[in-house]
Formats: structure tokens, sequence, C-alpha cells
DNA sequence: GGGTGTCTCCCCCGCTCGGGGGAGGCTCGT
DNA sequence: ACGAGCCTCCCCCGAGCGGGGGAGACACCC
């Protein structure tokens, strides 16, 4: 059976092109759409889609509110795959705590749009987008040049949080950690949770997975 | 019969905990110490023990060179299981390249140490630090190709555990690998414990860091 | 046939992890 | 002086994780 998509996007020029992309596989079934995320909770108990796409910014109810309202109100749930026009929209991360399975940039190749739909689909989260990517290649090897430093200021993680991913990375407990920094457990677990929020992870496995495929660390 | 295992550390208070802990178990035999690396060679020779359990730092003779002399001078030498208090320091990999076959951490919990011994006595390499390198590359993309598929069957990791492992890196959880693999959370259990196990792995994250490490798996 | 290895599932148990809160002190820029 | 951001530490709590056992079914090889 194919994977059923509900749309909700205020725009319908999007609407209609990610309908185009979409039904033009034949796994996947567009089943209806949505201008604004107020509409979305009856949508999705009348449709049961396995997936709902859904814009981040919205005039009525944003895609934060819908996704938290659907979560919340919805037994078995749809993935929600949150849709975005920038990366490192805060409303993106926002929306990823608020439970949302994985976001979608709207200039994203149809083929990657699909690829998408059909992950999250599957259960799998789609947490490490190209965004995280250039965001974490800020941090290069930043070790001590003036550049890096300047670059954690003004991205996501703070100098303390990419400290702390770089020894989960390394494959260090919170206790280890603590001990390797010389503070308490709870200040390292204050830092995994910032990390893991900023980084859409679900557990530390998940961010380790990122910082290696954002080139935050490299192998070898 | 028992492994005979040799104890070569500067601190009594570690041979001590050792000690105790290794001659708890029944098919254990601690055959004697050393209180540094200059004095291994002829207690190599005269108690021909199994496996070695040597520190790194050590005033005299520090572990690597002890491990490269007994290994040159020796023949059918011990296993040698270097004991260090940090990880990733960088004595270990110096050892590990020197010819020991795995390392211990000093707070690694009793069963592990036993579990370490047990491990490399039965000529398994405990490998999470840098010798999965060469035993995963054989892997490779390892989706189909036949060549890989061999490796599989000769390589530590069945192909099941292979599976889960790639699950794994994938920041899947048990649950959900149960899911997709259609078989039980347990199952999944089972297979984890064996891949940390084989991969020397603490827990999940540092086993997706030695996939990672290992070219298992490559980021992007 | 018997052994070996893999895959499957089960029990119990303890601990780490991560989320939910909150709070005080610090530096910095305005 | 004030707020913003960061680092630090604290509480409670549930869930997932991992260890240590064991056990049955099946395929393969000697």
């Amino acid at each position: 059976m194919p994977v059923t998509v509900l749309l909700v996007d205020d725009e319908p020029l999007v609407r209609a092109g990610l309908r185009a992309v979409l039904e033009a596989q034949p796994d996947i079934e567009v089943v209806g759409e949505a201008a604004d995320g107020a509409a979305v909770i009856p949508l999705v108990r009348r449709l049961r889609p396995d997936v709902v796409a859904m814009d981040v910014r919205m005039p009525l109810m944003d895609g934060i509110e819908a996704t938290r309202a659907v979560l919340r109100t919805v037994d078995r749930p749809p993935k929600i795959l949150v849709i975005t026009t920038f990366e490192n929209d805060e409303y993106v991360y926002e929306a990823l705590r608020a439970g949302a399975d994985g976001f979608l940039l709207k200039r994203a190749r149809p083929a990657e749009i699909v690829h998408a739909v059909r992950l999250v689909a599957e259960g799998e989260s789609l947490l490490f987008p190209a965004s995280v990517r250039q965001l974490a290649a800020e941090y290069g090897a930043g070790d001590g040049n003036p550049a890096a430093r300047a670059a954690l200021r003004r991205a996501a993680l703070t100098e303390r949080e990419a400290e702390v991913l770089r020894l989960m990375t390394r494959g260090l407990s919170n206790a280890e950690i603590a001990a390797r920094l010389v503070v308490g457990t709870e200040t390292v677990k204050s830092h995994v949770s910032a990390v893991l929020s900023k980084l859409g992870a679900r557990d530390r496995t998940q961010a380790v997975i990122a910082a290696y495929e954002s080139g935050f660390v490299a192998p070898g």
C-alpha cells in the first residue's frame, strides 16, 4: 500500500509543487491539503495520513503549534515532516523539539523530497540535513584559531556545548565528561540536552552520528 | 584448563584489585605479578602466561616498550592486554600498534575486566580503539557483493550483527531496529550486546563511533 | 549422530540517560 | 543599571539500555 501524505502549507503554489513531485511516485499518494495548521487535526483524524508535510510559518497556527497539537491529541499520530524555506531557521529546531520527525527545505530537489517522505514514513528520522552540515562545518578543526572561535559565538552551539559534543564523539559518558571538564554531572547533562535539542537528535548516539555526518568530527 | 594471567602494574593497589577480580573466576588464574615492564620478559619466559595485563605508564619501562620487547623476544608470546586510566590515551594507540591485543580501562567494572581477559585469551581482539579499522574495512560498502559477504563470514561480526550495527549507525533505537527487522526487541538486544562485545564498545554510542572510525560506514 | 554456530526469545536487574522543571552567578553590551 | 546569554548545579522521574544468565530451533559440517 502506498504512503499517504497530507500537505499543510499556506502557499497554494508550494502545495501544488509538492503534490506534483509526490504524485509522480507510484508508492506515494497525497490524500489531502490544508492551508493552515489550525485545520490539521480534523483532517488527520479523518484521513489518517502516514506523513504530514507541514510548513513552519503559517498565519493562524504555525507548524510548531500544529505539530504539538497533532501529537498530543491524535493517537497513533502520523509522521511529521517540517517544511521550511531557510536552513538554520530557529523554528525548525523548535518544531523538532515539538516532536517532528524531520525537516525539508523548499528548495530541495524533487528526489530529495521524495526520499525524505519515504524515510520518515519508514520511521526513520531526518535529523541531519544539509544545514547541520554547513553549520557544523564552521567549527572546523575548531581548536584555537580565532575565526573558528568567532564562528562558534554566532553559531548555534556554544563553545562549551561544542566541547561536550566533541567528548561525546569520543565515546565518553556524562560522568566521564564531567570528570574531564571538572564540573558536575548535572552540568554535563544540561549541555548534552542543549546539544541534542540543537542538533535535533533524540539521544547521544544520534548526536554523534550528526557530528560525523556534518564534518564536525572526521573519521581517521 | 584455566586461563593464566600475569599482572604488570606499578601500583600494588591495582594489582591487588585485578587479582581479586580475576581470581574470583574459576577459569582464570593469576600466575604472577610485576611492578614494572622491565621485569616482564623473564617472568613471561618462566611462567608462560596466556595473557599479560600490562599498565601503559610505568616508571622504568612503559607498557609499550615492554609489549614490543615481549613480542620480539618470546616465541609463542602471550596475549597482551593494555591497562590504562584514560581512554584516548595516546599511549594506548601506540601500544596497540606495538602489537597489543586489547585494552582495558582501570575503571571498568569487574565483569568487563573478566570479559576482556577471556576475549583476548581466546584470540579475539578488543578492537574499539584502533584496530577495528582493519577488521571492518573488509565489510566495505558491504551491500551485496560476494567478496564482502565472504568477508562477513570469516570476520568477527555475523551478517545479522552487521545489519544491526548498520541500523545503529542510522540512529535507530532497539525497538525501531526490531520493527525494521521484524523480530523481537529481545533479539535485537542480543545482537546489540554481541556487537558491543565484539567491538569492545561499552555502549551503542561507542559502537557507532567504531563504525565510523573503521570505515564500516562513511559520512556523507 | 553429534557438535558448532547463528538466530530467535525469555527472565531479572541496575544504571545511565534524557526530559521536565528551576535557580544562582557571571560577563557582556546597551 | 538592566537584560541577555552562558555556565553552573539542583530536583524528580520514566524509559531505554546493557549485563548476566538461559533456552529452543535450525542449518551446516564432520
